[in-house]
DNA sequence: GCGTGTGAAGAAATTCACAGCC
DNA sequence: GGCTGTGAATTTCTTCACACGC
């Protein structure tokens, strides 16, 4: 079979990464996972879009254009078998091999993260634990013991180490990844609130708790009734009209990324 | 009724809210604000748009379309005055004042948060702590004792929360939000790994780490030789070394760098 | 009929490129 | 000369709406 690419030299609105599947679609593919996996333990075989989509909390046109990046794995009339499906979305995403995930920096956040359940529930298992605090090296942290940070090559080479998460200091972070990245390290999940900068080629994804806090507050003065639009500007006469959507409710799911920009 | 679309045609051509600034840019500001404290901090008076973008880890072009769309607070030929410029975005997020924040959930990350000195140091006040375990209740986490989560709507009320932050069990999030909100707060800062359903003005952002594990997952299996995309499909446009070690990867300014040619 | 898959339309975000001001 | 501010062009993302297979 040959199978019928979107190769289209037609290039009118594709863009699409290196062989398909944008960013905002793979952004989404986890959300979706996790409803599959919820519909799969409540014993649903199958599901429509517009059942997926709801508890993915997206839109059912989207969801559908989603998964038409990778394949058809739907059938018309009928919806999508949810086992199958939530194997092909967990195979694209390459889950199907466990990945190791080195820790460095065991301050208060660190040492949460070494300790979510989420992080082993998913075929990601934390190796190491790596800090440059002496007070902290032994001490056991999930199970495993925090080691020098000088050791960061070491147990990259020797643990086969793919993720590197980045909780230390933000006056650390930019020396540690470079580390990383030296080390052979080309996903990094950063938690420190700074900038970095990585060769090309390394994945970054950065969490940062007080851009999300700040954001929120923004969207908050902006329903208070004395906002009214920055320092000047006469502003438009643009009503607060968020347009009820009649549902009365407003599904908010994962995405960002902040988001996310 | 017929159902038929609602006449969205009440909208201009922008998603911009009341006074303007779209959504991508609100997420930026705080990573502008940050820079500018940084620049403010090392005494420099004033800044181009190609260094703050640096800082910032953007586009110049973009940095001068997202400051455009607060007022014109630069000077041709010279560039942003810092203070002033950290002033008006400080104020256009709405900084300028304290935001009183409730931690549901004190878990490992909870009280990883609890502890947050990013949270304090931008004017978010972490006033109480709820948790639903009793035997956490008057232990101490950040000088404040935890309170059953009973108590929510009390606290919420006496103490004026603005915003909440979710870090219990997927299992309880929904039910914790819908108190949130029916007690009055409208920004929600959710950990748990669930979609939450607000009602229509409710702002809930979310951080998710498996997920963000997951999206570094895609592109690491990408990145794989054997990687050949999905189901089918040729694949191979990877000119990247994968080899082993070696200094493969070469320093390309960044995926941030500005660089316009 | 139902519901997927998809071209086309629409909206949003980003980048270009240059006029205008210092 | 240098740099901002911004319309225009471009790219990316989302939504619409309907043909097609069940």
């Amino acid at each position: 079979m040959r199978g019928w690419r979107r190769d289209t030299l037609t290039a009118r609105t594709q863009a699409e990464s290196p062989r398909g599947i944008p960013e905002a679609t793979v952004a989404r593919l986890p959300l979706y996972l996790r409803a599959l996996t919820a519909l799969a333990e409540s014993a649903t075989p199958t599901c429509s879009s517009e059942d997926l989509a709801a508890a993915a909390g997206v839109n059912s046109a989207m969801l559908r254009k989603d998964l038409s990046h990778l394949g058809s794995y739907g059938t018309r009339g009928v919806g999508y078998d949810v086992e199958n499906l939530r194997y092909q979305i967990a195979h694209e995403i390459g889950l199907t091999q466990d990945r190791n995930v080195v820790v460095v920096g065991l301050g208060n956040l660190g040492q949460a993260l070494a300790n979510y359940a989420g992080f082993r529930s998913r075929g990601f298992r934390v190796v190491a634990l790596l800090d440059a605090d002496p007070r902290l090296f032994g001490t056991g942290v999930a199970g495993l013991g925090v080691r020098p940070v000088a050791e960061l090559e070491d147990v990259v080479a020797s643990l086969d180490v793919a993720i590197g998460v980045i909780a230390t200091p933000a006056s650390a972070a930019q020396d540690v990844a470079d580390r990383l990245v030296a080390a052979g390290v080309a996903s990094i999940l950063n938690f420190a609130p700074t900038v970095l900068v990585v060769p090309e080629g390394v994945e970054v994804r950065k969490v940062d708790l007080s851009i999300e806090l700040q954001i929120l507050a923004f969207h908050e003065q902006r329903r208070s009734p004395s906002y009214v639009g920055g320092a000047t500007g006469a502003g438009g006469h643009d009503h607060d009209v968020v347009g009820t959507d009649g549902h009365g409710r407003r599904v908010v799911a994962a995405g960002h990324g902040e988001e996310s920009r």
